[in-house]
DNA sequence: CTAAAACTTTATTACGTCAAAATATAGGAT
DNA sequence: ATCCTATATTTTGACGTAATAAAGTTTTAG
């Protein structure tokens, strides 16, 4: 009998980031071959990470920018936030923030109402529905993609502070 | 004199990274709060370089996609590839490639060509003028972003590590 | 009172994915 | 060899996300 494997389209016999490091370093770029393997690894581990949550998240009609902005909504004292810090937390563009808001509306997850002092602002209130989804969401997420990051717990850690250390460098948070 | 100091409004006053694993701590989430970390982390990380790769990438009229496809052309003995190969190689989706290739045939960086044997593939195919843009911009990724990563190359090269065990966890290649 | 600033929204553009369709090839059975 | 079915490849259309530019409303500061 022979076993028949099935291998991924996208699964390569060498690691396309080595190679390109490899090429990088053949033409002389040494000062930037290491910064280009880091840069390309953190874009795919990000994107292998997100099609893992987007689609844990699909079944529940969410996805991971609407995901957060219920969590961050439900972990505030009154559920409620203008729509200007939402975007301050989250790092994204107000018009994104609008965009989400609008969605998770017309879900029933989430409802606009008035600031009571400053009528230029506009708070999003999460809704019981809202608060229901995101902890389904969230027991998911935790026992489906955080809790199996492919590390040990000591390795992760110190990815982390290297990776706190890169958004530092940034001025990612003041420190 | 006073001293004013400006201070972008997506710098807060503590890492919102840190302050969430707090809550994820607090609510005994205990298996997935280091997994959340790091794939927050990472997210944001790579929010941080492609915003900074594609301010640079803008006066060229390329975005980063187009710039990886162009450089992976340019790599390639014949200066072309079928698609599909393409979107293998750059591990991304078959339309996304499509997408991309639209972009840079109307912009006189590529031309489609028929394969020779199997008439099912199309070829996608360098042009001089998409030759000497990917050139330029390699130069100014090189320089301004992938030269200053805000890390020591010793510390770099750790990360990249943990990074390439994080991959190969997840199959992004063979091993 | 007026000008500047803060906040949200609309419209436009770009990019990525999925689902499904269209076309072409490959392999096995007859 | 021919036919039939499965596979491979690319494209189209629909949708979600995000960014930019511009406009509208409200507040604040001088």
């Amino acid at each position: 009998m022979v076993q028949v494997i099935q291998v991924p389209n996208h699964v390569d016999n060498f690691d396309p980031i080595l190679e390109a490091r490899r090429i990088w370093r053949e033409r002389g770029w040494t000062e930037a071959d290491l910064g280009m393997a880091l840069v390309t690894s953190i874009a795919r581990v990000d994107q292998i990470n997100m099609k893992k949550i987007e689609s844990n998240l699909r079944p529940l009609k969410l996805t991971f920018a609407r995901f957060e902005l219920l969590r961050l909504l439900s972990f505030t004292r009154k559920g409620s936030l203008p729509l200007s810090r939402v975007g301050n937390l989250l790092q994204v563009h107000p018009t994104s923030v609008t965009n989400a808001v609008d969605r998770l509306e017309a879900q029933h997850f989430v409802e606009r109402t008035a600031h009571a002092t400053d009528r230029r602002m506009t708070l999003v209130n999460i809704l019981p529905a809202g608060r229901e989804i995101v902890e389904t969401a969230t027991e998911i997420l935790n026992r489906e993609v955080f809790a199996n990051t492919g590390l040990d717990a000591s390795t992760g850690e110190q990815l982390l502070h290297l990776l706190t250390s890169l958004r530092a460098a940034s001025g990612d948070f003041s420190h």
